[in-house]
Parts: structure tokens; sequence; C-alpha cells
RNA sequence: GGAGAGAUGGCCGAGUGGUCGAAGGCGCACGCUUGGAAAGCGUGUGUGCGGGCAACCGUACCGAGGGUUCGAAUCCCUCUCUCUCCGCCA
């Protein structure tokens, strides 16, 4: 959410910063508003003032043993005209909150500008494509002729967008999760977390994901307003919530591993092959909390941790930076990291990550204390991918495959594939 | 699922209808003291909103939402969460 002082009182830079986005933007029913409002305010807040001086005065009358009843009949007529007012505050403020939470994000300067992923900077690459003297075959193919991925028994257990996993792909899968977590918890200073898979209203609120995207979302039904969580950023992200942090305790770095669950509303037709876009996927992601002067570089850091990642697992990717019409709602400056897919002679994204600065934090009300005392000040968030476990896994089987149709296994992954089996 | 207890400021913890934004303690900040530190002493220390150039003033907030009342942290109702005991369960 953005900070309705600000708005207000940069209207037309804020409706430029938000139209690079993309579309029109119209902020006058937000500044209509919150003059109504300010205005009821003022008289509300006259009336009330009037209102304790007089009970004030009846409490000292009725103590002196003095006949109150003349003024007690003006304080309550006060009373109601109070109790109007403060339904209209109300109403006005909760019209005013709804509208503020449907406006992204401002997207940082550093951004390039331009409508859609077209637009996108690649800022470097590493690796090379590996070369194959054969034809390549996609995962699919790969997991068909390993008997390690089945898409026909979860379409037959659940649906479309759902795999079975067997054998090496399972344990290919857990190994993933396990050197991500061993990675940046042991060696980056992430502190592991494992939160729950279900998440509130409330949380996906404070995260962005709500009210705007819940289409977006799989929400159970019993317990109504319960979701299956699209990412961990929402669980981990949420953790702090109404919190106000230690500066000393700056920057909170968590990793966490979660399965993700995503509707994938409006994606039909797209990416139906294989386990780019699951209804369910597993990720290990990477979120901190951190002081306001230090979030981009922050964002630098983290974003080189998923990096570590790829390099390594020997796979090849590029670095890209979102344009302005590409980041998502909440985010003010993405890098996506993209993996190379032989099959698809192209690179896909593997990791997202982003620096929210204080947007999820004023929605979610995560603060600190700045050290040596003073008020409390938001923090800023960030989050990314570290990395998505399932696509990881389809390019390790795409990038190591051999003629034959089986792979390999990076060496980084050996210490966690021992198996007597095989 | 059944029975009971509870939720107060950064933290702990008093407060059962008016003078309570709320005692006391811890923590923190500043000052005194000291060669320096600790201890000690003193002062200060919540957040949001509205008004004002500002000092400041007003208002709201004692888990959340309603109600009673001239007036609610305090009384009533609903909800959420936490704890204890019983049952059940991995």
């Amino acid at each position: 959410m953005l900070d309705l002082k600000y708005v207000l009182a940069n209207l037309d830079a804020v409706r430029c910063r938000l139209e690079c986005r993309g579309g029109d933007v119209d902020l006058e029913p937000l500044r209509r508003l919150d003059e109504q409002r300010k205005a009821t305010i003022l008289e509300v807040e006259q009336l009330k003032a009037r209102r304790n001086e007089v009970s004030r005065q009846i409490g000292a009358m009725i103590k002196a043993g003095e006949d109150a009843s003349a003024v007690r009949e003006e304080t309550r007529r006060i009373g109601e005209k109070i109790k109007a007012l403060d339904e209209r505050q109300k109403q006005l403020e909760a019209q005013l909150g709804a509208l503020l939470m449907t406006l992204p994000n401002l997207p940082h300067e550093s951004c390039p500008e331009g409508a859609d992923e077209s637009c996108n900077r690649e800022e470097r690459r590493w690796g090379h494509r590996p070369d194959f003297d054969f034809e390549v075959r996609d995962h699919v193919e790969i997991g068909e002729i390993c008997g390690i991925l089945d898409f026909e028994r979860a379409a037959r257990i659940t649906g479309a967008r759902f795999a079975v996993l067997t054998g090496q792909a399972a344990r290919l899968e857990r190994a993933l999760i396990a050197f991500m977590l061993d990675l940046h918890s042991d060696e980056h200073g992430y502190r592991e977390v494992l939160p729950p898979f279900i998440v509130g209203r409330k949380a996906l609120e404070g995260t962005g994901q709500l009210p705007k995207f819940e289409e977006d979302l799989f929400r159970l039904q019993q317990p109504d307003q319960w979701f299956l969580a699209p990412t961990a950023e929402v669980p981990v992200t949420n953790l702090h919530a109404g919190e106000i942090l230690d500066e000393s305790d700056l920057p909170r770095r968590y990793v966490a591993y979660t399965p993700c669950f995503r509707a994938e509303a409006g994606s039909h037709g797209r990416d139906v092959r294989g386990l780019i876009r699951q209804h369910q996927f597993d990720k290990v992601e990477l979120v901190t909390f951190c002081r306001p002067e230090e979030s981009y570089e922050i964002l630098e850091q983290l974003t080189a941790h998923a990096c570590q990642v790829l390099e390594r697992l020997g796979l090849h990717y590029r670095l890209v930076t979102l344009c302005t019409g590409d980041l998502g709602f909440s985010a003010a400056k993405t890098y996506d990291l993209e993996v190379w897919l032989p099959s698809q002679n192209t690179f896909r994204e593997i990791s997202s990550c982003s620096n929210f600065e204080d947007f999820q934090a004023r929605r979610a009300g995560i603060r600190y204390r700045p050290e040596g005392g003073g008020k409390p000040r938001f923090v800023h968030t960030l989050n990314g991918s570290g990395l998505a476990v399932g696509r990881t896994l389809l390019a390790i089987l795409e990038n190591y495959q051999n003629e034959n149709g089986t792979f390999r296994v990076p060496e980084a992954l050996e210490p966690y594939m021992h198996s007597r089996l095989g």
C-alpha cells in the first residue's frame, strides 16, 4: 500500500509513475474522499471535545449533589450526532482504504520503462549453452524414458497441471530442496523456517495478493477465508506482521521451503506441457527484512544468492531487470533469473527477486525502532526464489541429458543423491 | 469435541464506571557522578488521525467488533487468539 499522505502531496508524480505500468490512472476519487474524510473528522472531534468536557462537569455536579438532568439531556443529543458522524467517517475511511489497496507499488527509477516483457533489460549471462551432438529431448520425454515423471496418472488422481514424481525424480526434487536450504542457511546466513502452507486472508492482503488477485488462489471451503499459500513469501513476510523489530536485528534473512499452489487462472493454453506451469510446485524462498537505506544493496545480495544456486548446479542462465509494464503488483523493482532450456532453445524464468520497499510493510504493519530511540519506521521487505524447485529439476533433466534419454546429476547434488537402489 | 482461565504500552505487570494514556518495574535515551566502566541519582520515553509555520492543541486507541451510559480499560453480547484440564489423534 502506498502512503496516503505521500500520494496526496504528489498527485501528478504518483499518477505518472503508476501509469508507466500501463493503463490510465485516476486519483481524483481518492483526493475527493480524503477531503470529505478530513471535514468529517474536524466536525466530529469538536463534538467529542464538547461531550468530554460536559461529561466531566456532570461527574463533578453529581459529586456535589446538584441536579444534572438538563446538561445530561444536552450531552445525550450530542452523542447521537457523534454516532452518525462516526458512522460516516468509518464509511469514508473504508472506501479510501479499499481504493488505496488496489493501487500497485511505484516502480523504482532504475527500472526500464516499457509495456511488456520485450522491454525487459538483460543485465548479464552466466555459463554457456551445453553442446549436444544429437537431437535434444524435452524433460517430458526424458521423464517418460526414465519412468520418473507421470502426468497421466496425476491427471487421474487430480486433474491437469499436476505431476507424479517417482524414483530418481522424487529423490532429485528432495535433494534440490535440501541443497538449496543448506546453501542459503549455512553459507548465505539465512535462518531456516518452515511456515504453515495454508494462510489467512489478512496475510494475503499484507503481501499484496489480495484483494485484487483472488482468482489466482485456491480457496478452502471449510474455514472460509483460508487459502493454499501461492508462495512462501506470504507466510514468511507475515511472520513479523504487526511487530516492531529492533534495528539491531536488521537485516533479518529467512529461507523457507514450501509447496506453492496456484490456480493459474488465465493461463489456459500456456505451457500446458510438462513441469513448467503446475498447480502445485515446490519452491525455496528467500525473504529479507531490512532498513530502507540498505534495501537496494540487499536486493543485489539476495539476487546473487539465488544466482549462486544455478552456478553451483552449472546451469546456464541470464539475469534481466523487469520493465515497468512487467512488474508485479507489489514490487518496486524485480530481477528475473532465466535458465536455459535446450528443448525450447530459450531462457525461462526460474527465479524472481524483488524489492517491495515499504509497500508490504505498510500493509502488514512491519516496523522497526531506530537505534537510540525515535519513532518506529516501516522496514523494507524483499524476497526471491532460491529457486523454483520443479523448474530446476526440469532444467537439470534437459541440460544434463544423454543421447539415450537418461541424464546425469550435477556434482553439487551428489552428496544428496546417495542411494543403494540407484 | 467438552470444561475452565486469560488477552493492558518495546517487554513484564497493576487497575472493576468519571480526575486513566493508564501505577510500578524492566528496557531505552539524556544528564549528574567516575581516570574509565558498573552501580547509584535525576529527567524523559506509545501509536494513529485532525488542526497549526511551530511550541502545541484536539481526538481515538487497554485482543477485534457491537451494545448499555451524560461518561467504559472497567458492565453486557459476539468473534478471534493464548493457556490449563479431559477426550480424540499423527
